[in-house]
DNA sequence: CTACATCGTTAGCCGGACTAACGCAACCCA
DNA sequence: TGGGTTGCGTTAGTCCGGCTAACGATGTAG
């Protein structure tokens, strides 16, 4: 029993998968997503942290304190998730939640020092991630398929014909 | 109260996420593969179908009869869950389900005739699908696209750092 | 014969995306 | 002044895909 050897490993001799199936653009974007959300979990893991927490702490870094609702609309956290992902933020430390005078409704959210160390080295952490992500790749390459995939975000989230996501 | 507008929209005005965030291919990747999987699911289910119908349908024609763990190392379906990705498409009469009278823990899976008239539906399907999921982008760009991400995964599941998926 | 590996199957966990509903506060306008 | 509507924060819960654990039945190797 030597460890993975479970389901899905890659195919080998004789149990090829196929092509019409293993050049789809949907089929390697699946896989590839996969690939990279583990590599960037366990990384962040391991920084005591997850994605959502740079999400917010990056938010609020760049366009200042907020509603929990705005950073829901900034960060793409459903603002049912918020709550959670806040709480883990307050509990560090990272950020401050209290409530805003003017309209007693809200929570103004604001990072604190400590958030923003941890927000550096959360980028710093990030970048090394992203680059074994995209290791096989020249400089060259990794920008125009940055580039590619912003285009077509782009083009799926102006009429998007379908509700939100991110 | 128009429909969407829930909490993930488009930010406009004011509300921008924050740029560090947009261009992290990470990012990239999952927003887009998630809009890719709506697409692609949706599609399908209008054709009676779910990807692993596709998967499991192709790599019979492909590459021939199989047990359920062969199937499952070709597409990638977990066993556990090949199960049920084999009652559906038998009750659709896609596929015959027999067990192998050379090894009595195996089932060897057939295609149908009707399975590979359903296969040649869901190719074009796929196409149309895929079609519109690239569609800002020019034919060579697309391919681009797909070599790109080809490498990538091959990158990632050769020596794979990590588990299977896929 | 014993030990171990493989196959099909059931059950269940987990994380992420998403909906529903509620209470509360603010705003609109009449 | 007040009633209706809209936005906010929160709780709870659904759904789905990926994945693990365990089991009985069968096969294979020593």
């Amino acid at each position: 029993m030597n460890s993975r050897a479970e389901a899905a490993d890659m195919p080998h001799d004789g149990e090829k998968t196929p092509d019409r199936l293993r050049r789809r653009a949907s089929r390697l974007l699946s896989g590839m997503t996969a690939r990279s959300d583990r590599l960037i979990n366990e990384g962040l893991a391991q920084a005591d942290a997850r994605k959502w927490h740079y999400a917010v702490l990056a938010s609020l870094h760049e366009h200042g304190p907020g509603s929990q609702a705005t950073l829901s609309r900034r960060t793409g956290i459903y603002r049912s998730d918020m709550v959670g992902v806040l709480n883990e933020l307050a509990e560090r430390g990272l950020v401050g939640r209290a409530p805003d005078p003017d309209d007693r409704r809200r929570n103004v959210i604001t990072i604190t020092a400590q958030g923003r160390r941890h927000l550096r080295r959360l980028d710093k952490v990030l970048d090394d991630l992203h680059d074994e992500l995209l290791a096989p790749l020249t400089p060259a390459e990794r920008d125009q398929f940055v580039h590619l995939l912003t285009r077509l975000l782009d083009h799926h989230t102006r009429q998007a014909p379908h509700p939100p996501t991110s």
